[in-house]
DNA sequence: TTAGGTGCCGTACCATGGTACGGTGTCAAG
DNA sequence: CTTGACACCGTACCATGGTACGGCACCTAA
């Protein structure tokens, strides 16, 4: 069987009928053409894409940036140059998110630590309450 | 003026008038009563509420979360240790949430490191399209 | 008194990534 | 030829954290 149902088309891929409407609605794949009569039928390429689509997410892509992506892959023949330089803009993003955890947790960690000092309210939440910009009711 | 209109309280707070409206609806704030005549009246206690809920974002809380801390803080005057066990929990989900951001850098990055060694196509792509699970059509 | 600036309220909409549902069409096996 | 399992399609809904809009009420200052 080359052609497949969308049912066949989805269990080969890995993820849900719905999902694979989905990415069509998106425009992440196309939708084959519907048959006068009958159901539609998914080409092997369909399987491709989708599981192009899952390992770009597991990488950290959003469906938007797999959409360029897949575009490159199966129509433009972009340079590899291109693709290098949006992989890059890509880490820096998840180094900037990775930053803001980072400062994030350490701000948390912080307010943990200060709780073996002190032995009034928790210290936490009087952070959370009272800390920085006071500029009310002088 | 001890009591505030709706845009004062937003602009004390640092937030915009339908965020406040936003938050009454998710019971993060109470919404005053409304007077026979004229506005709803805000005290300053919802300015310093609203200004917990930006600190508690900031550190990574989710509204969800908020809303249990500032039942802590302001009604319920739970333990020290209660809030100190949910900052940890919060800090091992941030660990997590980084060593996940790390492991799709880590794969990114050895893609683009690759693209120095190749020339044919371009090896990202090339990836993404045609590694793993291959169970069909055998 | 009248004009402008706000407040009030319900509701719709944004992005993100799907999931679910109801009614009908179609196919394949028994 | 009937029954059960899918397919099809539009639409609604989920969480998350808001933003925007339209029409009316209300308050304040000139």
């Amino acid at each position: 069987m080359n052609h497949l149902t969308i049912g066949h088309a989805a269990k080969l891929s890995g993820v849900g009928v719905e999902t694979i409407r989905f990415y069509e609605r998106q425009k992440l794949i196309e939708q084959p053409p519907k048959p006068i009569s009958g159901f539609r039928r998914y080409p092997p390429e369909t399987v491709r894409k989708v599981r192009f689509i899952r390992r770009a997410k597991e990488i950290g892509f959003s469906l938007r940036e797999i959409r360029e992506l897949l575009g490159f892959y199966f129509d433009t023949q972009i340079s590899c140059e291109e693709v290098q330089r949006r992989a890059k803009v890509k880490i820096a993003d998840m180094d900037n998110r990775i930053a803001a955890l980072e400062k994030m947790k350490m701000a948390l960690q912080g307010l943990v630590d200060e709780c073996g000092n002190r032995d009034g309210d928790c210290p936490i939440l009087e952070s959370l309450a009272e800390n920085p910009e006071q500029e009310s009711e002088p």
